[in-house]
RNA sequence: GGCGGCAUAGCCAAGUGGUAAGGCAUCGGUCUGCAAAACCGACAUUCUCCGGUUCAAAUCCGGAUGCCGCCUCCA
C-alpha cells in the first residue's frame, strides 16, 4: 500500500518515496517564541504530530526535527516592553510551548533546535551564498539576490514580475530588487548579536531553517511542512536560499497545513482574535481538542466555535478496520475518514459485548486492540474513561461551584430508594439532579455513575 | 491589480468518472421499575446555480454567484 502525500511544490498528491528507503527527514517550523500559543499553533503542532507518529506505525525511522524561532524582532520589542531580556522573553514562551503542547500530548519531535544554537551554521550557510555572488552585503546587512535564482516563485506559483512590490510596505532601497530578503541584520543597540564577516549582527528569519534543517537533515531531504501562511514568503526563500547554496533540490514534499479561523476568517497573532491554547484547555478536555483539530482534512480550514468544540466534546474483523483505517491516512493523511473507522470500530465493540458470545467477546478483542492502534496514531485515548469521566467533572463543577460531594449523598439517597423500590422519591431526586445538569446512569452490577451533561 | 482555495442533509464532515462514509441532533424499536448508556432501524433520488463533455459527473470543462486565503509578520 502506498502512502501519497499531496505536494505544494507541485499542487498534486504524489506517491511517498523516501531519499533513504526506510528512513524519512521531516522538518517542521516551529513558532516564533515572543508569546502564548494560540489554537493555530496548535493545529499545525497535531497535524504533524500525528503525521509523524503515522510515519513511525508503518515502519519508517523518521527524524522529525522541530525548531524554535528565538531571536527575531517581535522577540526584541517583547523584551523592550517588559523589561526582560530576548533570551528571557524566548524562554518563558518555549516553557509555555511546552506546557500547552504536552497537555495536548503531542510527542516531542527527534530534534528541537533553536536559532541561537545555530549562529555558525546560519553564518556558514550565508557565506556559500555570498561566496557564489548570490547574496551581496550592503553596510552590514547582507541580502539574498532573488534575480540570482531564476528559480524564484517555483514553490507558492508566482512570479516576480506579477507581484506587487512595496503595496503595503516600504521598500529598503539598498536592495537592487525589491524582493530581496535579509539574510543578515547589522547590530543595532540593545539587540542581541553576534560577530559574523560583516560584522556584528543577528540572522535574518528566513535563513535559520534552511541552516538548522539542512544541519539535522542534509542538503536534500523528505519533508518539510508549516503553516499555508508560511508558504509565502518563507519557504519560498528557503529554497532560494538552500537549493543556490547547495546545488541541489532542498526538499522533496511540502505540507501545509490549513488555517484554523473564527467566523469564518483566519485566525492570527495580528488580527488579534485568536484563542490561546491556555484558555481553549480551560474549557475543554485536551482529547476533544485533538478531535475537533483532527476532525477535518489538515488541509482545509476548520472553524472554531463554542458549538462545534461542544460537538467534539460529547464524543467518544479487527484488522479490516486498521486496513481501513491506513487506506485512509495513506491518502494524503485523512483524519477525517479515519475517524469514522474509529467510530466503526466502536460500534463493532459494542455489538460484540451486548451479544456476548464467546466467539464475539473475542471480536471485541480484536476490535478494541485496532481501536488503541488508531487512537495511538491520532494520539487519542491517552487517559481511561473512567478518568474521563473525573476529569471532566472536576472541570465542571470548579466551573460552576457545584459541590460533587453533595451529588454523590444525592445519588446515594436516591439508591436507597430504589432499593427500597420507592421510585416516586428516586425519580423526584433524579429530577433534582437533572436540574442541575446532572444526568445518571444505573449499571447492571447495581451501582450508578453520574456525570454533567452541559446543559444545565 | 496578480495568484489560489472552497461551496455536500438541521449542524460538523468524507467522497477527483460508476450511482452520496462517519459523527452530532431528531424520530421509531430492543433493553430498563422508568430513565441513561448501548444496540437495531429511519433520516440528502441528491451534492450553490446555469450550460457542456460522457453510456455514466458531487466528482471533468466553461460561465455565474457567494465565502475565504496569499501577494506584509503570522501555524
Amino acid at each position: 500500500m502506498s502512502l501519497l502525500i499531496y505536494n505544494s511544490l507541485s499542487g498534486e498528491k504524489e506517491e511517498f518515496v523516501p531519499v533513504h528507503p526506510g528512513r524519512v527527514g521531516m522538518y517542521v517550523c516551529g513558532p516564533t517564541v515572543y508569546g502564548p500559543c494560540h489554537i493555530g499553533h496548535a493545529r499545525s503542532v497535531v497535524v504533524f504530530d500525528v503525521i509523524a507518529r503515522y510515519l513511525r506505525i508503518k515502519g519508517y525511522d523518521v527524524k522529525y526535527v522541530r525548531n524554535f524561532t528565538d531571536v527575531d524582532d517581535k522577540i526584541i520589542n517583547r523584551a523592550a516592553e517588559t523589561g526582560l531580556s530576548a533570551a528571557e522573553v524566548a524562554e518563558k514562551y518555549i516553557a509555555e510551548f511546552y506546557r500547552d503542547m504536552d497537555a495536548l500530548f503531542v510527542q516531542r519531535a527527534t530534534v528541537e533546535p533553536r536559532a541561537t544554537e545555530h549562529i555558525s551554521d546560519i553564518i556558514r550557510v550565508i557565506q556559500l551564498l555570498v561566496d557564489k555572488g548570490v547574496a551581496y552585503e550592503s553596510g552590514g546587512d547582507v541580502f539574498f539576490s532573488v534575480d540570482r535564482f531564476p528559480e524564484y516563485g517555483k514553490l507558492s506559483g508566482r512570479r516576480l514580475e506579477e507581484m506587487d512590490a512595496g503595496a503595503r510596505i516600504e521598500v529598503d532601497k539598498r536592495k537592487k530588487n525589491p524582493f530581496d530578503f535579509v539574510l543578515w541584520k547589522a547590530e543595532k543597540p540593545g539587540e542581541p548579536s553576534w560577530d559574523s564577516p560583516w560584522g556584528r549582527g543577528r540572522p535574518g528569519w528566513h535563513i535559520e531553517c534552511s541552516a538548522m534543517s539542512t544541519h539535522y537533515l542534509g542538503e536534500t531531504f523528505d519533508i518539510h511542512g508549516g503553516g499555508r501562511d508560511l508558504l509565502f514568503p518563507h519557504h519560498e526563500n528557503e529554497i532560494a536560499q538552500s537549493e543556490a547554496a547547495f546545488g541541489r533540490q532542498f526538499v522533496r514534499y511540502w505540507v501545509h497545513n490549513g488555517f484554523v479561523r473564527i467566523d469564518k476568517e483566519k485566525m492570527s497573532k495580528s488580527l488579534n482574535n485568536f484563542k490561546t491554547v491556555k484558555e481553549i484547555l480551560d474549557s475543554y478536555d485536551p482529547e476533544a481538542v485533538r478531535l475537533f483539530l483532527l476532525s477535518k482534512h489538515y488541509r482545509s480550514p476548520v472553524d472554531f466555535s463554542q458549538a462545534s468544540m461542544d460537538q467534539s466534546n460529547d464524543s467518544g474483523d479487527g484488522s479490516d478496520l486498521w486496513d481501513r483505517f491506513c487506506q485512509a491516512m495513506d491518502d494524503d493523511f485523512n483524519t477525517a475518514r479515519g475517524i469514522a473507522v474509529l467510530f466503526e470500530a466502536a460500534r463493532e465493540i459494542n455489538r460484540a459485548l451486548d451479544s456476548g458470545t464467546n466467539e464475539d467477546r473475542c471480536k471485541a478483542m480484536e476490535a478494541r486492540e485496532t481501536m488503541v492502534r488508531i487512537g495511538s496514531v491520532l494520539g487519542l485515548f491517552n487517559v481511561s474513561a473512567r478518568e474521563h469521566l473525573e476529569r471532566q467533572k472536576d472541570a465542571v463543577a470548579r466551573e460552576t461551584h457545584i459541590d460533587s460531594a453533595k451529588i454523590d449523598s444525592m445519588v446515594a439517597q436516591r439508591a436507597a430508594a430504589r432499593k427500597a423500590r420507592d421510585f416516586a422519591t428516586a425519580d423526584r431526586i433524579r429530577d433534582q439532579l437533572a436540574g442541575l445538569g446532572v444526568v445518571l446512569e444505573d449499571l447492571p452490577d447495581g451501582t450508578t455513575i453520574w456525570k454533567f451533561t452541559g446543559k444545565g
